[in-house]
DNA sequence: TGTACATCAGTGAACGCGCGTTCACTGATGTAC
DNA sequence: TGTACATCAGTGAACGCGCGTTCACTGATGTAC
């Protein structure tokens, strides 16, 4: 059973939960990147190193699938903005910690690390309202809204909470009209004039 | 020849023209309603009233297409943010009517009518950027920002086009997470929330 | 103005291809004794 | 611990379908006289 086990035909339990991890993983990865529609049930199980039959013990539809990796985004993207909150000595310098790495280069230019509420803003906002993806993505964003209102310098909690609502709008906007626009210098500028509006 | 034409071959060059300005209305509202991968050549046909064999007699090729019909979007918004300045006695008043406008339940639940930006933002982002249409968006985006520069209380043309930018990235932030979120409360305080925050 | 005919806009079948999903099959895994 | 066998994860062919694009054909349009 060399690198290339073409022939393997059943796993180990633990090896099967390991490549449904896998996939999980990768289409996080690729749906961000590509799109709902821009990338295949086919596509996912190759990047996963496996094959397109096999697909369907792990999850019932592409759909299901979609709502497992969106989740999976969010829990990596919310992750990095702890990391970046931890250690820092107040609110003011965590939350600008979080829009410098949010508006930099290299999130713009990697699309499949980055925040998914940017990354499928546009697919999931077509999706019938009953697709999994939707519940999984208006629960991320919840998450990401609760971590910017608790960084907002009043105490008012509804205030905070407008705060951050607008603040997540600009960060979004500007993020994904810095891709839209990649190759124009109107790109670098979209993320310059929210980093210094947002902590100026 | 009836309603159901279904014989007819040649047609006037009058008509053929008619045909043409059809094919390119129906995609500029199909494209941003249901995305570029999300409408075939035989949608757009079928909803101009032809069969989709005529398509290339029109047009080079699909992405073509959605170049021309990316600028026609844009024309007809440019077209609704002037008749809003129009009459308006001042920058302050005007600025506001194409906020409120902008990020109206109306515009969430239309994106087929609205503003192209935010419709379709997220597909150009993957886009190569030799296809048609990122040239035709950021052509139509330097003249949204235009306008909204012209808008701003100050004089200094680097400083309103800076607010400008981003103003439009909080505009297409929150309209494009309203219809991502739509049936959920959070969609109507994006709304609310940018507008108050735009236009206070 | 009327006639003869070349042009060409639109039709519908067809091309090769990829899609999401299903399924008979394989053979290592996991289990009962 | 060792053996016999049922289970089932993954394979690869196949399903029906839709995609973007091409093309032979049709017959009304537009033109030359």
């Amino acid at each position: 059973m060399g690198p290339k086990g073409n022939t393997m035909a059943r796993v180990s339990r633990a090896q099967s939960d390991a490549n449904r991890q896998t996939i999980e993983a990768v289409s996080a990865r690729l749906f961000r990147e590509q799109g709902l529609r821009g990338v295949s049930v086919d596509d996912l199980m190759a990047a996963a190193g496996l094959t397109h039959g096999g697909f369907y013990g792990h999850f019932e539809s592409k759909d299901a699938l979609a709502g497992v990796a969106c989740a999976q985004a969010f829990k990596q993207s919310a992750g990095r903005w702890q990391d970046r909150i931890k250690g820092r000595p107040d609110r003011p310098a965590a939350l600008k910690a979080i829009v410098e790495a949010y508006l930099s280069r290299r999130s713009r230019d990697d699309p499949g690390n980055s925040c998914p509420i940017t990354a499928l803003a546009g697919d999931v906002a077509r999706e019938p309202e009953h697709k999994p993806i939707r519940a999984a993505f208006a629960a991320g964003i919840k998450e990401q809204l609760a971590v910017l209102a608790s960084l907002q310098p009043t105490d008012d909690p509804e205030a905070a909470r407008d705060q951050a609502v607008v603040q997540l709008a600009t960060l979004v906007g500007a993020l994904l009209l810095a891709r839209a626009t990649r190759g124009d210098a109107l790109s670098q500028r979209f993320l310059d004039a929210a980093r210094a509006h947002l902590v100026g």
